[in-house]
This record gives C-alpha cells, structure tokens and sequence, in this order.
RNA sequence: GCUCCUGUAGUCUAGUGGUCAAGGAUAGAGGCCUCUCGAGCCUUUGACGCGGGUUCAAAUCCCGCCAGGAGCACCA
C-alpha cells in the first residue's frame, strides 16, 4: 500500500467551525490509521468582494487545530504559490486545452447558459500565449480576460462548460497585497498542489464535487494522476446556521465577544464552553462518509461531552436569577456545611461552606414552590410561605425583590423538591455566557470567586460551565460559560 | 430546469445475500436515587420510502416509481 498524503484547506475567513472541524478529524483518523502525512494547505487565494482573506484567521486557524490537538505535518499557503501557477498554464495553451476569453463576466455567462462558444476559443497558440503574457502584464483590468479550461460548451450541465481558471484581481491580500493581479480559481490551484505535494486522497464536503471535476480534467489534459477523492453529505447542527461569514460580520462589529463567542459556534468557542475535543471528534466522526446531507441537534454533541465531563467535574451551586430567602428557626448548632464535591466519587472530596439564615434561592422555583415544603439540598428541609410575591426585574444579587421568609422544619433527607442554594455569607457575583443569554446573572458559593480559567463546573441542576479567566477588575462578576445541561 | 447524490426508528448511525423476528447513540415514555426529577442509573416505545423482479434466501443485487438534498460565480 502506497503512503497515505491528505491535505485540509480551508479558506482563512475566521475560526475553524463545527463544519470544518468534520475534515479535521476525518482527515486526522484516515493519517492515522494509515500512518499518512497530513497537510494544512491554506486556501488563501483572493476570494471575491464578498469573501475575503481575514488577516488574523490564519493564526485562528492554527490555534483551533492545536487546541484540537492535530499538528500538520506541513503548512502551505496558496498565496505563496504563485508562480507555481503560473509554470503549467503555457503548456495547457499550447496543447489548446485552454484559452483567453476576454468576454464581459455578463456575456460569458449568458453564453454558457446557452451552450455558445466564445470566438476566441478557437484562436492558434501564438495569440493565447500573447493574451496570457498580456493578462499577467497589465494589459486588462479586473474583469476584462479570463482563462478558461475548454471541456464542451455542449455538455447538459452548463456549470462543466468552460468554467474560469484565472481571473484579475486588484484586491489587496493579507499576506502578498498587490504583489500578484492574476489568481487562480480553487480548482486550478489544487489540481496543481495535489499533484506537487503528492496527495493520495481529498476527503471533502460534497459541495465541492464539480471542482473536483474539473481537477480532474485538467490532469487529465496535462498527462497527470492526481489523488481520489471522497466526498461527505452537508452537516448542519439544527441549534444553528453555519455561516462564517455571518459570524465574521457580528465579530467584526462587536455585536459578538470575537471568534470564542459561543453563538459562532467556531472551534475556538467550543473550546471557551469546555466542549473537549474528543467530544468533537466522537461527534463528527460518527457520521462517516455518507453523502446524505444532516442535521444534527446540538444534544448529540452535548451527550458526547457529558460523558466525559461527568465523571470528573465537581459539583458547585449556582442559582441563577436569585432571590434572598431567610430562614426562621435555624438550628443553633449549623455553622458549616460539608458539601461532596461528586456524588458518587467521594474521593474527589468536600468542601466546607459557611452558613447562616440567609440563603440565596432561584426565584423561579420558590414561585413554584409557594406555600409548600422544600429541601435546600444536602442541608435541611424548609416551609416556605403561602404567597411568594413575585419581584420585578430580578436583580444579579437576589436583592430586587422583598426578602422571602421560611421556616425551618427539620433536617434529615426527604422526598421533597430538591432545591440547590448559595449562602448569603460569602456568595458571589456569577455571570455565565448561555447561548440565549450572553448575561445571565446570579449568585454562586464562595469558592466559584477564585477559580482558575478553564476549571469546569457542573452547576446543579443547571449544567455544566467553563471558567473564564479572572476579570482584571475584582469587583466585576466571575464569568461562566455555558456548555450545556 | 439541468447535473450529480442520497433514502434504516423523531434524529444520527451499524448493516455489503443467510448468524437481522435489524444493533448502537440521542431524543421520548416509565421507574430508581440517605439528597442534582435539568445530572446519574434501570426499563421501555420506535425503522429497512413504495412497487416489481433475481434467489432456496434480500435492509443488502437489478428495474421502475416516489421523496429528499447538493451544485449550477471571474467565491471558497
């Protein structure tokens, strides 16, 4: 068996997203199975008014596949390559399996539409040679020559009929600027790598088939053999549309906390909620190869994380939108509560939480919950008053509404709505990043103030969160973000 | 419209002629818990798109139909 080469390109716009992350570790598994190469081979030509190179991608991009832990055995930029385009098209004029077609973009799309041949199509070799010598020297501006590969103008899919392979561009590119005016489409500059980096196999999204296509003709017409390609169906998780450029918009306006924002839904922000990559992997790699198009829900990603988050990540209590409740007859003798911070993993510890009368509940299960009894859980079992006013505008520290007063009852465990609470004493101000609520303020037990960026939590009866680093200003909320229930 | 692709439970997937009265995951339902009823654990409901054919035998092979999808840029 030959030695196994694959490449992922992906086109610099922004942080690796979900979708991309399917050819990430597709393309990992195949190089390791097969102990491959496998190249990161950015596809930075100049894109088009409204896809553009974005400067910093490049180094988003990088950072995604560390955090995923995939190292490439080799990184290249199409934008360096150039020349190397440039070196095989005199020869496919020469053999008149291409040509210069300096039609309007509007005509030649009508043209092809119709199946009708551009006169200069069948111009000699001398005069192609001189257009392509023209095109590279200036001698039209953007829009005004093209090359385009001659496949048949007849053929019943108008998409294979003479498709472009360079065009002009005066767009600035992040990495060369003006250097170059004359790029090549994504299908001529692959079908020219994949032969000079020796790829043995593209596996891609099938929305790229055409262009494998016509990589194919062109290796075909250059005496060339090119690797095969396989091809995966659309992935679409049901929570989103996977736009990157959307995403780019809302984070280059601010409107979104950069690429780590969870509602880009991009690599980077998987990572900032604690979704592990193994849990990625597991995921996308569970869709094999089919080209069937599908749509997820997030929950299978979820079920993937939480099993390997639950058994490891401590317990700690958060309540979100909280309310001040006080306890009447609390028992002289509790100070300290000692909490396990798993359990079912007693070795993992407990901690100590200092307690008085007064609690934080969340609101909404004390209006649930009016005139009944309850469980503060792992602590004693209250009776809360028949009426439980509601507040207006929940304040982040539970003191908006009037304060709620039960009555202490008893303390051993009881079948009762189990509630989870904050001491008054000591509890801090939480902020967590929840994909419906960027701010969802509430209070959390003292420890929560002083824990370190990436420690994850399961918050009870919540779900399970992801520190934040440290807020440079001690008296802002500690932040949270959310990964899932 | 044209080209290509795909059809297994609500969703995703295993399955390559017999071991499939179809396996797993997730969701749903029910239950358990000296303490998360939004976690965990247990149980459970639920599928081969339709019609022909080939064969002793078809989810698997063939044909037709139907239904979905993707692509149809001087973007990637």
């Amino acid at each position: 068996m030959g030695k196994v080469v694959l490449r992922l390109a992906p086109f610099p716009s922004g942080s690796l997203h979900i979708g991309n992350a399917r050819g990430l570790f597709v393309n990992q598994e195949y190089r390791q199975r097969y102990r491959g190469k496998f190249f990161l081979v950015f596809d930075d030509t100049v894109g088009s008014e409204e896809k553009r190179p974005v400067p910093e991608s490049y180094d988003l991009i990088l950072q995604d596949m560390a955090a995923a832990g995939i190292q490439p055995d080799a990184i290249y930029y199409k934008s360096d390559r150039l020349e190397l385009y440039y070196r095989d098209l005199p020869r496919l004029l020469d053999l008149g399996a291409a040509y210069v077609c300096t039609c309007p973009a509007e005509l030649l799309r009508k043209n092809r539409e119709a199946g009708v041949a551009c006169p200069e199509r069948s111009r000699e070799t001398p005069w192609q040679r001189d257009q392509w010598a023209g095109m590279l020297g200036g001698r039209y501006a953007p829009g005004e020559a093209v090359v385009r590969i001659k496949t048949d103008m007849g053929h019943p899919n108008p998409a294979f009929r003479d498709r472009v392979l360079f065009r002009i561009s005066d767009f600035h590119h992040p990495r060369v600027g003006t250097r170059y005016r004359v790029w090549p489409m994504l299908e001529y500059a692959f079908a020219i790598d994949d032969v000079e980096l020796g790829i043995t196999h593209v596996i891609r999204g099938k929305e790229l088939i055409i262009e494998d296509m016509m990589e194919e003709a062109l290796w075909r017409a250059l005496g060339l053999r090119g690797p095969a390609f396989l091809h995966w169906g659309l992935l679409r998780i049901r929570e989103t549309k996977i736009s990157k450029s959307k995403s780019y918009q809302d984070v280059k306006s601010g409107a979104y906390d950069g690429w780590a924002d969870p509602r880009t839904w991009s690599l980077s922000s998987l990572s900032r909620r604690g979704i592990r990559p193994q849990a990625i992997r597991d995921f996308v790699l569970s869709f094999g190869l089919s080209q069937s198009d599908i749509e997820v829900p997030a929950e299978t990603l979820y079920a993937e994380n939480r099993r390997l988050l639950d058994p490891t990540t401590p317990r700690r209590a958060f309540v979100p939108r909280p309310r001040r409740l006080r306890v009447e007859g609390m028992p002289g003798d509790l100070r300290v509560a000692r909490l396990a911070n798993h359990p079912e993993r007693p070795e993992m510890g407990e901690r100590e939480v200092e307690i008085s009368d007064a609690f934080f509940l969340p609101e909404a299960d004390l209006l649930k919950n009016a005139g009944k009894e309850i469980r503060l859980k792992d602590l004693l079992n209250v009776q809360l008053p028949p009426q439980v006013p509601p507040s207006e505008g929940v304040e982040a520290d539970g003191e908006a509404g009037a304060e709620v007063i039960a009555t202490f009852t008893t303390r051993p465990n009881k079948p009762l709505p189990r509630i989870q609470w904050v001491a008054a004493k000591g509890a801090t101000h939480i902020d967590v990043f929840t994909l419906e609520d960027p701010h969802l303020l509430g209070m959390g037990e003292a420890s929560l103030s002083s824990s370190r960026e990436g420690q994850l939590f399961q918050f009870e009866r919540f779900g399970f969160v992801r520190a934040d680093p440290q807020p440079e200003d001690p008296e802002q909320p500690r932040r949270f973000i959310f990964a899932h229930p």
